[in-house]
RNA sequence: GGGCCUGUAGCUUAGUCAGGUAGAGCGCCGGGCUUUUAACCCGGUGGCCGGGGGUUCGAAUCCCCUCAGGCCCGCCA
């Protein structure tokens, strides 16, 4: 069974209406990695909707979390909005500069995230953290907090094995400059946490607004009990021993809330270069990433992975790879015979799951999202036809697709075209046609196969220069020469890609063009 | 120091929770296919399940030890 499906099934039993949840700090670009936090609990919410259980799914974006420090993308003017919450400062311009202020900082970086989230499928409700705080929804659990500070201290401390200082308190208001840092908690009278910054100044906060915000492990505690949250996948970070999955369970429960049960994902690396980092650079963004690679095939990448896994994220030959196996899936899923052993079923059931979950489009017909169209065919395509109408002429001509293609293949020709300009492209897909016949292609071609290449040559300058007639002159050719047609084939691939395999060898001759053809068989 | 995850065929891995003859895909080799979509079909190659010990009639699976890789433990998915 999937990991989706089985953890809706745990949830079932857990009973009632479900809410899955992400969240996500906005402090830099996003990443692939977040996409995966993203979809663990996206799938797990479809899982659940496809077993007949109420859900609903939402994205909380960590609004309120302060700046840490200028991260490298920053100029250094943004030293001072060092501890301020991420949606009240002012987005970077493009140097980096704090800009005019008529975006912030959250929303900045969350608009092109979420625009990605849409093109694999994911419509969240999106919540923002800081409105929570300013709609009052967290006053009660931050008043709850406070009275039980003491059990919340011990439960950290016991938990985590932090010392907490002496003047630690659950809540920390925002002081006269708008920062969360250096800011002393006097007193507390509810609704007011009396303070003195770090200037100096005193003042109070209204637990009610977003004057202030709780410490992390408290924070999220909480949000599970306003949401209702009954699963919510974390990092590994957050799934440590003694992590804040292990002390927001009691604290939420201490808060009057039920929370969900621990769920851990790994992370997402990139193939040979560790974990991904906003701050260090080291990223592949989900819009660079989907600019490449058709949005089924990246959340499939996600779906295929058990969830306590590492994936190495690789734009490479492994896409290939994986895009094989996706199709191949789609179009032969494996049938229970009923000759099966449970293992065999078992390992049926999930990929099928996989499949099912990778769907752009919940419910999907997977052969849809193929389009009648192999990756691997395409990327052929998209190299040898400069133009985008040769290629759908091309699919006409080859029964792919009949009349005009449609929009999910128009924007898959232009994905993959991106890729082969771009520096993902794996060198050995890429197709480079010799001119001539290369020394190495006369060291695998024998007399039969340099026979055969001089025949091919003599044919193909007479006959009508289509596609029918070049395979024909190939058969021909073949028999003429005396060789196996796969040998025929072979040969023809040694002396114009350089490989032992390739595209259709006809409808690649039949674009390169005769006299490009002629001139490199006549070597032969 | 504390903890988590992983180690199964050349590669990617399923199977570990509920012990019962090690499965799959890719690759590779051979054959087939009188249009090769890098396709498809048939056959084949290939594993002391990281190592050692224990429990058991029986262990990839449970227990103990050990080696290797990755990661977490202020913030980070």
């Amino acid at each position: 069974m999937h990991w989706a499906d089985y953890t809706a099934q745990k949830l079932m039993e857990r009973g009632g209406k479900q809410v899955s949840a992400s969240g996500i700090t906005p402090s830099g670009e996003f990443h692939i990695g977040h996409l995966r936090e993203i979809l663990s609990a996206e799938m797990i919410h479809r899982a659940c909707l496809d077993a007949g259980i109420e859900s609903k799914y939402i994205f909380i974006v960590d609004s309120m979390d302060p700046l840490r420090r200028v991260y490298d993308f920053l100029s250094p003017e943004y030293e001072r909005y060092i501890g301020h919450p991420l949606a009240y400062i002012p987005a970077p311009g493009s140097d980096g500069k704090p800009s005019d202020g008529s975006a912030t900082y959250a929303d900045h970086f969350l608009g092109p995230f979420l625009n990605a989230l849409e093109q694999i499928g994911v419509c969240p409700e999106v919540v923002m953290n800081h409105e929570t705080y300013e709609s009052g929804e967290f006053a009660e659990y931050i008043d709850t907090a406070i009275s039980k500070k003491e059990e919340i201290r011990r439960i950290i401390q016991e938990i985590s094995g932090r010392e907490l200082a002496d003047d630690w308190f659950p809540y920390n208001p925002m002081g006269s400059d708008g920062s969360l840092d250096g800011v002393t908690v006097m007193g507390y009278e509810k609704p007011f946490v009396h303070w003195i910054d770090s200037l100096g100044v005193e003042g109070r906060s209204d637990i009610r607004k977003g004057e202030g915000k709780m410490p992390w492990r408290i924070d999220w505690a909480a949000r599970w009990a306003i949401h209702g949250i009954t699963c919510e996948p974390a990092g590994k970070d957050h799934g440590a021993a003694g992590g804040s999955y292990d002390t927001g369970i009691p604290i939420c429960k201490l808060l009057g809330g039920e929370p969900p049960d621990k769920i851990v994902y790994e992370w997402i690396q990139l193939k040979g270069m560790g974990p991904m980092s906003s701050s260090t650079g080291l990223t592949i963004g989900p819009m660079e990433a989907l600019s490449l690679v058709p949005p089924e095939i990246l959340r499939y990448v996600v779906a295929r992975s058990k969830i306590n896994r590492h994936i190495e994220f690789d734009t490479g030959s492994a896409l290939f790879q994986t895009a094989d196996e996706y199709e191949r899936l789609v179009s032969n899923p494996i049938a229970d015979d009923g000759e099966m052993t449970k293992r065999q079923l078992v390992a049926a059931q999930t990929q099928s799951g996989a499949i099912r979950l990778s769907q752009v489009e919940a419910g999907a017909n997977p052969s849809d999202s193929v389009g009648g169209v192999s990756f691997r065919h395409l990327s052929m395509l998209a190299q040898i036809k400069a133009s985008d109408a040769d290629v759908w002429k091309s699919l006409n001509r080859s029964g792919h697709i009949q009349g005009a293609p449609r929009e999910s293949l128009v924007v898959r020709l232009a994905r993959m075209r991106t890729w082969i300009d771009g520096p993902h492209f794996p060198e050995g897909a890429k197709l480079e046609i010799r001119r001539e016949l290369s020394d190495e292609a006369r060291g695998k071609l024998d007399e039969g196969g340099m026979d055969f290449l001089s025949v091919l040559s003599s044919l193909l300058s007479e006959c009508e220069w289509g596609d029918e007639q070049i395979s024909e002159a190939i058969s021909n050719a073949c028999e003429s020469a005396g060789i196996p047609r796969r040998k025929g084939y072979a040969s023809i691939y040694w002396a114009l890609i350089g490989r032992s395999f390739g595209p259709k060898a006809s409808s690649l001759l039949c674009e390169i063009g005769r006299e490009r053809i002629l001139s490199l068989l006549g070597g032969a």
